[in-house]
DNA sequence: CTGTTAGCGCTTTCAT
DNA sequence: ATGAAAGCGCTAACAG
């Protein structure tokens, strides 16, 4: 524990004086050190290392110069899921690759969900954003389009005047749901977080349209939509799993979602489950508070059990999915068997699972992300759609 | 793809001026909202809606104040590492914690293992810097020191005037290295790294003692070093399997490992094999480059395989434990019936995959570097040394 | 090749 | 409660 004796920093000056030049001279040493000759250079760098200057300080340099040399990132999340979450993981490497390769720095914001979560953006020094999936509602996405600095929004929401980059997930999902629910008679959904109250609350009965975001401004802010969203039976049922997660649920509206990805997503898996001949209210959804297997675990076991137990599950990612395989394994059942299984993403771990999934490259979107706020696009990175495709395995094997 | 329009940034002086006020009273009315009346706020306010004013500039601000709310975060690898390595996730998790806690942002500086890492660091915009693991002849050691800046590093190396924080290893994997190697007869170590040439050298026969960094150099650089290390047996064996990796390989000496991590527990390991009335020349090392199962995997098959098979293997990580788990599985052995094993960590899959292990906290100690350096430590952090304990499970069970 | 001038955008004194 | 002056540490732009 020692470090912590701030000493206070040499300047630019006092090594001029020092080294008997201009402050410009040394300036020049450090920035431009072809500008300057080998002796007085020599000099310079002498006397800084006599008097301990560590060069020319950042933060003066990047006022002076108009840049950070730092990519700032922002999570619809709290900081932590930069870690955390597997997915923002992957996502973020992708941005660190194109960080290292220009040498940026790479500054996560720390939004932690609260009200701060602005400022924090408003005051963070970086020559661009990009953003982590977040709520069409989230305030921070305005914070950031009022910096006035290139920024990329990644999952969603779209903005004017900001780039955006995603999947269509809406068509994977309607893929991934023409084979998962190919002949089921109980599909289910598990499902990533509808909007940013994510941890906070455990509902009974039917859900009840929010009041403010709702059916009508969830279709107008994509193409594509489909309109109306199945009407919540009466047979809905909500079970408490803990605190911030919601138990499985009938007949939730994709037009509720305030997460894109999310609303795209449940609008494609009912898209898929119309084409089959059913109806959306039949598809029980569960609703994951974090993407993690654990949590999909406790959620699973309650889709596969009881008298209504599910023969086919549509998860939104491949953790969802493995947590999914491990319900069923303590529960004694096995996919395709006993019932079709989905995931999304491709991770390592899905092919060794046998697990149908929507493959697709969150690391490579986080570079194409990074690239674009960064303004350094690559040729491919033209298209606003991003690739992705069917992986189909032995998880939704039993149809054929 | 818009968002690439750098508008010009309006100015607190523009600000004042359509608000017919000074720039202080601008200045006041966001950094001491107190020290302004209602009115003088809200006409302020108004004109920066109006010229579209997104706030005091950060970095203007910095400079001025004299800190940038930012924590510079150094790992003694790629950048991406910081994604890609679970225990380097951990371990910035905790970091994370602790700085969206003080609501300071976490940069990156943008390490590649290139000769420029050092002027990123230079360049960092920071308050303090938190470093992750790297090796004693890191030149990016000597430059954070060079900031006068307070900083902790994690793992290694020491150094005068940074704090430190890490476990005791050496302890830790004599405790492990005396379960897993109790009975065995051909023991082995699958390590981390020695050094930083990790992803590049592929070496046949018997490594020497490399020139500079080297025996007498780690002995000297820790407190409780037994000195000698054992010679390297004409036995000596090496394989080749892709680059970057180094085959397994009999008597490497602990001493010329640089990254002290490694080095302590390759020690500790030795250490429990001597009590048992071991050579440490006995001993396989299998030294992977990165923290993977995969690679894991693939060096375990060699060293689980062959007229001379191991018999015990010393995992440096769970992760690597588990690489073997699968080559064991894949080569229809299992612990602790064919070998035991040991892992590091006591991750998420330990206990499930009954792994006898070193319980630890990465993301606690990620927590604790950050408020050492932030200046913020909590009544725990006051020691220097970390908590660890060893976990008995099934895969050491065989001599019980 | 080196130096002079000006000012990046803001906030800390210190008045009024 | 508001304002004027000064300058954080550095570098672009221009001389010489």
């Amino acid at each position: 524990m020692s470090g912590r004796t701030a000493r206070r920093r040499v300047t630019m000056t006092e090594v001029a004086r020092a080294a008997g030049v201009s402050v410009m001279t040394v300036s020049y040493a450090y920035g431009r050190p072809d500008r300057v000759s080998d002796e007085t250079r020599a000099k310079v760098r002498e006397a800084a290392e006599r008097l301990g200057y560590p060069g020319p300080h950042p933060g003066a340099r990047s006022l002076r110069r108009g840049r950070t040399g730092n990519l700032g990132v922002v999570l619809g999340e709290h900081l932590t899921y930069a870690f955390d979450d597997p997915q923002a993981s992957r996502f973020l490497a992708g941005v660190a690759q194109v960080c290292a390769d220009h040498g940026m720095a790479l500054t996560l914001v720390p939004v932690t969900g609260g009200p701060a979560d602005v400022d924090r953006v408003t005051e963070a020094a970086v020559d661009a954003f990009v953003v982590w999936t977040t709520a069409d509602d989230d305030p921070v996405i305005d914070a950031i389009a009022a910096t006035g600095l290139p920024a990329t929004v990644h999952g969603g929401p779209r903005r004017d005047g900001l780039a955006f980059v995603a999947a269509d997930d809406r068509a994977a999902a309607r893929a991934a749901g023409g084979e998962v629910f190919a002949g089921a008679r109980r599909p289910a959904v598990l499902s990533f977080p509808l909007d940013r109250a994510r941890v906070s609350t455990v509902t009974f009965g039917a859900p009840a349209p929010r009041p403010g975001a709702s059916d009508s401004a969830g279709a107008a802010r994509d193409e594509n939509a489909t309109g109306s969203g199945g009407a919540i039976p009466k047979s809905a049922r909500l079970s408490v799993l803990g605190a911030g997660v919601r138990g499985p649920v009938s007949g939730i509206d994709p037009e509720t979602a305030t997460f894109r990805v999310t609303r795209q997503r449940l609008r494609g898996f009912r898209d898929a489950w119309s084409e089959i001949g059913g109806d959306w209210p039949e598809v029980r959804v569960a609703v994951c508070s974090t993407n993690s297997a654990r949590e999909a675990e406790e959620l699973a076991a309650e889709l596969l059990t009881g008298p209504h137990a599910c023969d086919a599950v549509a998860a939104m990612s491949d953790e969802l999915a493995l947590g999914t395989l491990r319900a069923a394994a303590r529960l004694g059942l096995a996919a395709p068997a006993d019932f079709t299984l989905s995931g999304w993403d491709d991770t390592d771990a899905a092919a060794p699972a046998g697990l149908t999934t929507i493959a697709q490259s969150l690391r490579d979107q986080g570079a194409r992300c990074a690239r674009a706020a960064l303004g350094h696009p690559a040729p491919g990175d033209r298209d606003t759609e991003v690739a992705w495709h069917l992986v189909r395995r032995d998880s939704t094997r039993r149809r054929r």
